[in-house]
DNA sequence: ACACTCACGTCAGTATCTGACATCACGGAC
DNA sequence: GTCCGTGATGTCAGATACTGACGTGAGTGT
């Protein structure tokens, strides 16, 4: 047995979405947070920014895939298409985690502090893909349009994922979203 | 001469906009804020819930006047292009501002902190236009869409507004920015 | 005169977050 | 087999954001 019980990053993950569902995320503090993990405050800063980053672990890795997948969608596409082929690969990430989706969501959508977190999230997926775009040769402002206008369509896409039946795949709801936003103008 | 140095609020906003300007935001404490507004501590959260709000007062004024404007667009109007007539009559509420606006955008652009916030007023303004959307019979998936598409070239074209010379108007800059997002589709 | 209001002050307390330093199993060097 | 880092965690002290309870006194109406 080492000197510590492994995986406390993981076991504070868990304890934290416990205890923000059960009782809320203001009502809940980071000492309880520890104690429930079996660590302490001082930890718990360690391993992450502030009280909100713990539901955010993983943003940075999942942004980055997404820019990949832009990076290797096809030149010939429009930037919007491209956008919207690279949110696409988004798919398999999901794809076995709705109920763990639904519970985080859960959690964001009652409390304003988390939202604006997941805002601040996905406006730096924005600006990276935006960047990502540029890449490709596109002016700054389509570029900076069209990234606005995938991950607003992703948005509502995952919204309208997690409250569907357990079948529908996330590609279907991505796919409508855009087509749905191209019929708008 | 009353009890009370008048203007407690403004001169709230003021100190902070200075301090926030000279020093950076988190470098200054709410304490110094209050000093320098002749006032307390525990006076700034009477009038601002956070430290960050004083940058923020008037948004709901602001966003009131964009719904206002959206709910009085010609009935015809497609969603995309009620919602880009509702905020061009912001201009008129930018006109002589743009000096203030500057200063205001440029310490919010320099901390994360306050550009979280202002996402979430920018998804706010979002939820409400959807909402105005629907009440004109939108369907809800195409009046959320609708709605963060014309945030997404508000916050283009006011960023666009601010790094141009003094004379051209903000209507300018938004229209370029509509006429940008629909030839990308 | 009198009470009532309301803007602000005072005070005490909780929670978030940070820096400095201590501890001690583990793994390698010899 | 002993010694020595290394690294994850604990301990402690403190700054700052924010809140609730209550005090104060000039203005205001009667």
């Amino acid at each position: 047995m080492g000197r510590w019980v492994p995986n406390a990053q993981g076991r504070l993950i868990e304890a934290a979405l416990d205890l923000y569902s059960e009782r809320g995320f203001e009502q809940t503090t980071v000492a309880e947070i520890a104690q429930r993990a079996g660590l302490t405050e001082r930890t718990f800063f360690r391993y992450f920014a502030d009280k909100r980053e713990v539901l955010f672990l993983g943003s940075e890795q999942f942004e980055r895939s997404i820019v990949e997948g832009l990076e290797r969608a096809p030149a010939a596409l429009t930037p919007l298409d491209a956008v919207a082929v690279a949110l696409e690969h988004t798919a398999t990430f999901f794809a076995d985690r709705r109920a763990h989706a639904r519970r985080r969501y859960a959690v964001i959508d009652a409390n304003p502090e988390l939202q604006e977190r997941e805002r601040q999230k996905l406006g730096a997926l924005a600006a990276a893909l935006a960047a990502a775009l540029q890449r490709r040769g596109v002016k700054a402002t389509s570029a900076r349009l069209a990234a606005e206008m995938g991950v607003a369509a992703f948005k509502i896409a995952f919204e309208n994922w997690i409250s569907q039946p357990n079948e529908s795949p996330f590609e279907r709801s991505i796919r409508n979203a855009f087509e749905e936003l191209k019929s708008l103008t």
